[in-house]
DNA sequence: TTTGTTTCCGAACGTCTTGTTCGATAATAG
DNA sequence: CTATTATCGAACAAGACGTTCGGAAACAAA
């Protein structure tokens, strides 16, 4: 593959992380993004049509790393025989590892379009799990395990991820019904 | 009181929610408010310094007239000796009044402004319970009861408001530890 | 090395939205 | 009736957006 385009983009994406850690995602504009990955006003426009669709090839990218057996990876949390908590504390693990970006995305408006696309790769996890519970809808029940589950990121970013995952799990496993 | 402020003022308020089942808030310009408020361009500024101003206002108006005890009206679901259901319960019937506005809203751009005011009125309320539990942080638990109304919410929202609000209780206590 | 293709550059352009200004007009309160 | 205050709306400047295009540079493949 041309080296121009995954230099482009890959100049273009440390651009975007750079400056969302210092400044609001909305105070963001795409001259600004142009300025510091140091490219042409129409090379980011070939690149991506907006900052949104910037964000977004950001966020599947990120969660694709996350919820995707990559293969080289040594604990393969995600494969069949791994119980939900290992999987949870596997995806803890690794947004630790964006603490900064993440931080700043749900600190922004750019919270939104991350956590679609956070809610989305949960729900087809939680799916597979094949949760039940008598008396509850299982798409309700669906629904609450995947918010508690985002919602307790969410708290964790605001906390600057001070608690290990291991206690958020803990914590989370005495206050749900599984 | 001048009558031409609360006259302004109703008129905004009743284009923006015009608009806002119709379209995404994102794509409301200032313009298309003021053009279905039928009012002048100045007018508009006078009142609110921006589009997401007026959201907030909105937002305002809204969680106080739910959350702040009334005395007009017939059950004061949050006098002192109401249980925490009887005010969940209340909460779901007064945003079962605006149904739609509230859909828009939380299916566009206004979501996060929305979510930040429905948390903030929702976390002073869940404060006031002082509810514990052994083996869980006090701040955990909060922003878990917070957060699952609020994504109990959502997801309501989501389907339209099919159920009724006795339902969504009777599920959230399943699978709450309250 | 050569050749044909692809990407990058960046100035320039039109468009849209925002938020402000200001003088005239009309409504309001007292 | 009068002084005050709100509304109107045209006009303006500023800023961001997304597009265009021709020349320069980098690339892959032969």
């Amino acid at each position: 593959m041309d080296r121009r385009i995954a230099k482009t983009r890959k100049a273009i994406f440390s651009a975007f992380d750079a400056l969302i850690v210092k400044a609001d995602y909305a105070k963001i504009s795409v001259q600004n993004i142009i300025d510091e990955a140091d490219i042409g006003r129409s090379t980011f426009y070939e690149h991506f049509e907006t900052k949104d669709e910037l964000l977004r090839a950001k966020c599947k990218d990120l969660f694709e790393h996350i919820f995707v057996p990559s293969g080289t990876e040594a604990t393969h949390a995600f494969s069949r025989n791994s119980t939900f908590k290992e999987k949870t504390m596997h995806i803890l693990y690794h947004l630790l590892d964006d603490k900064k970006v993440i931080k700043g995305i749900l600190a922004s408006e750019g919270r939104q379009i991350f956590l679609q696309y956070f809610r989305s790769y949960l729900t087809v996890m939680v799916e597979r799990e094949k949760i039940h519970l008598p008396g509850v809808p299982d798409e309700f029940l669906k629904n609450h395990i995947t918010g508690s589950f985002i919602e307790t990121v969410c708290w964790w970013a605001g906390r600057d991820f001070r608690e290990s995952p291991e206690e958020l799990i803990d914590w989370l496993s005495e206050v749900m019904p599984i």
